[in-house]
DNA sequence: ATTAAAAATAGTAATGATTCCTGATTTCTA
DNA sequence: TAGAAATCAGGAATCATTACTATTTTTAAT
């Protein structure tokens, strides 16, 4: 089972790699299949599978009930809006090190460690502060 | 829309104290069921999202595509098991720390935090060590 | 205790995200 | 350039969860 070519795949990879708001596989199917009319939802499903299998992205489960993707694959955490469900990046230099303290009282092995944030973004907040006056 | 009473719901929350493996809907239907024979399984789905409304509970999205749920309202994150799929409970003390620097970079306001560790847990490690053998 | 409105239930149908299946097409090695 | 292997499109199937509805429970006021 080598993993050959395809269109396909590299264009949802392209896709991904000029979003920064971590779509979900309904969101690339829908963007892709404006240059590519008929690929299928499955397709798209399985090669983002496959490319997070690979490691070249990441898929994330924030807990809304749907995937999400991501082009970038370094160490970084999310926030998700309560309010507009918007999931944003999140650098935070502490979680390296947080691994390493989990690690020390656990006895078994931590491979991955994943951190989400929640409450209301910068630009909601915003919004409702206006809609008070 | 007053919350009443009900042998069911009191039951489901009976059950989930009983527990620390943070069962699904499913597991807490399969359970409930042999005390109760004929409740239903939206009856246990409706009781499990109300309590955690209600803060009695709380809902944990660990990745798997199934919600679990967790007695233990008290701040403290998880272990996912990639072998065995267990959820287990982590206690780390930096976790409010990690809260407030996350805060001090961050233009939104964040109400709460969610860290899952992944990898082998310390029974499967030993179950696959012997195995070796 | 009785009653009646409000809430909850059982059972089942519907939904929505994701995976699986199959015959046709594409990729790539020799 | 041929043929094996991988991938595809399209649609069916699956699985967790939610929605619907007629019936039963709860509870507060009589």
């Amino acid at each position: 089972m080598a993993v050959k070519y395809s269109r396909q795949r590299q264009m949802i990879y392209n896709f991904l790699m000029t979003r920064k708001d971590h779509p979900t596989a309904d969101v690339v199917y829908r963007n892709v299949r404006e240059e590519f009319p008929n690929i299928s939802l499955g397709t798209v499903y399985r090669n983002l599978t496959l490319l997070a299998d690979m490691g070249e992205i990441q898929r994330l489960q924030v807990g809304d009930g749907v995937d999400h993707f991501d082009a970038d694959t370094s160490k970084h955490c999310h926030f998700i809006c309560s309010n507009c469900s918007a999931v944003t990046d999140m650098q935070l230099d502490c979680l390296e090190e947080l691994l390493i303290k989990a690690q020390q009282t656990f006895d078994g092995r931590i491979d991955r460690q994943s951190t989400c944030f929640y409450g209301v973004c910068g630009s909601c907040l915003d919004k409702s502060a206006k809609d008070m006056e």
